[in-house]
DNA sequence: TAAATATATCAATATATCTTGATTTAATGA
DNA sequence: TCATTAAATCAAGATATATTGATATATTTA
């Protein structure tokens, strides 16, 4: 029932249904890109990442100062519904801004 | 994605999850029969039968002051995966305690 | 029509979650 | 070591959701 219920939680925010939809649609991103992708301030980020990854949607991995995150492969079934779900939803994706390219972040 | 967050946030409460699986266990069953055997106030039952009926869970069938609640059929794929999952939750469900029978309710 | 019963809704409070800005942690490079 | 940068965490206030008890609505029956 818990881990149910902290599925269910983390989808209940638009804001993190919008970050499974992006990683879904451009992989594996550092937290940087996303930020100003969606030019969303950093702790509020940051905190939203937290509860997805907690909740076994995503997967981070550390390079240096950076973190990427990505989908979690394999997801589980009522995840992988959730996600396919996602997937047909009308959403207003932001365009991936990558400002992690040569040069560095500098937020 | 209205409507998705709709379904999510009906799905982000333990108390309508345990409704879901008990009317999934039971079949259609009348609000004070569900009432005795959750051992719940009325305003509370009724307030989450709603939001599990708006959500497009539920349906309603009105017999003279009696309502009967039933999970409503045919779910779309995500509710039904929802469902699904709920059938696989180990969860302490409350025997049907039908009051209604035989001399009405008097709660 | 009036009383009784089942259910829905409302209003107030309690609880949980989200957002923001500040601080902390950790890794890199001068 | 010190300064810089990326990311995580914390604390306070704002917003949303849940619970409770009271009230409203609607149907049945006397």
């Amino acid at each position: 029932m818990d881990i149910f219920l902290k599925s269910v939680a983390a989808l209940n925010d638009e804001t993190r249904v919008k970050i499974l939809r992006f990683l879904d649609t451009y992989g594996e991103t550092c937290v940087c890109d996303m930020q100003s992708s969606f030019d969303m301030i950093q702790s509020r980020l940051s905190r939203h990442l937290k509860i997805l990854k907690d909740a076994g949607f995503l997967r981070v991995e550390r390079k240096g100062t950076w973190a990427y995150y990505s989908i979690r492969a394999p997801l589980d079934r009522f995840r992988s519904e959730a996600l396919e779900e996602i997937r047909c939803l009308d959403i207003e994706l932001p365009a991936l801004n990558k400002i992690s390219q040569s040069g560095g972040c500098k937020l």
